[in-house]
DNA sequence: GTAGGATGCTAAC
DNA sequence: TTAGCCTCCTACG
């Protein structure tokens, strides 16, 4: 579940669900719980996501940073006993939302919060952010842009589907060097994140495939997959690409499996 | 029922 | 480079 738009979209739930409320903060698994005491009890501050950084506000300038990794899931329901590994909970009378398997929940002050966002590149999430760090990131390196992308030092929020549906889209070659990725190549990566993320966020999965966008921006109308429709080539190997039905490939590019058509991402 | 991989990243080799 | 987090989902028998 969780790239960029899930920690936007749950930083929105959990202040709908807790604005207003006293919040209890437990940790049923036990390895949070000198944290929670700390910030038991208090009216809830707000919730801000950064990429796939979360951050709970609470009094005293302290937040609860919570990185959910490839494995971790917060989660809403009613009351009730844990099930599992529950690191967090954070509950009213009316609702609870527990946190397993996170890749780290801890209790950090504001100066920490800064610099960790100061490590962070640019969230097409966030309607303030400014590309260019990225940029000139980008425009300098020798990395591939498959790899630049998901770097969350150049561009946070990112992950392996964005990824490859955004190169997909733009018809990019991953493997384009940084430094040799056209300006306007990277205006369009920027662009259509800025357009594609938020609709991730409202509709809390991902969906490169939309009906908004015209054939003639981007190419023949896919046929509906195992997806459901909603990507092109991510997690579509050894499938035909739904604009040219050449074999969707895949190779790992850092760590991580990238999916692309050799046929349409000609584009440097 | 069981195994294996994954929308991520860190720390310890 | 590899184990780890210890969840969730899918494929397989």
């Amino acid at each position: 579940m969780p790239e960029g738009h899930t920690l936007h979209r749950l930083a929105n739930d959990l202040n709908a669900a807790f604005a207003d409320h006293v919040v209890a903060v437990s940790s049923p698994q036990g390895r949070f719980v000198e944290g929670a005491a700390l910030v038991d009890g208090q009216l809830w501050h707000g919730a801000q996501a950064h990429g796939k950084h979360l951050f709970c506000a609470f009094a005293g300038e302290m937040w609860v940073h919570i990185h959910l990794g490839l494995i971790g899931s917060l989660r809403f329901g009613p009351p009730g006993p844990p099930v599992g590994q529950v690191r967090l909970r954070l509950a009213t009378d009316d609702v609870v939302a527990d946190l397993r398997g996170p890749q780290f929940c801890a209790l950090i002050t504001d100066d920490e919060r800064r610099l960790l966002e100061s490590r962070l590149g640019p969230d097409p999430l966030d309607p303030a952010a400014d590309p260019e760090p990225a940029r000139r990131r980008i425009s300098r390196s020798s990395r591939s842009i498959g790899a630049l992308l998901m770097d969350q030092t150049v561009l946070a929020g990112v992950g392996n589907v964005y990824r490859a549906e955004v190169l997909f889209r733009q018809r990019i070659n991953p493997e384009t060097p940084g430094r040799k990725l056209k300006p306007s190549s990277w205006r369009a990566i920027w662009a259509d994140l800025v357009d594609l993320m938020p609709y991730g966020v409202a509709d809390n999965r991902i969906d490169t495939v939309r009906p908004e966008h015209t054939p003639e921006e981007m190419g023949r109308p896919p046929r509906v997959d195992d997806h459901g429709g909603e990507v092109y080539v991510y997690r579509r190997d050894q499938q035909p690409c739904h604009v040219c039905g050449a074999m969707i490939r895949t190779k790992i590019v850092e760590g991580r499996n990238l999916f692309w058509c050799g046929r349409c991402q000609r584009r440097s």
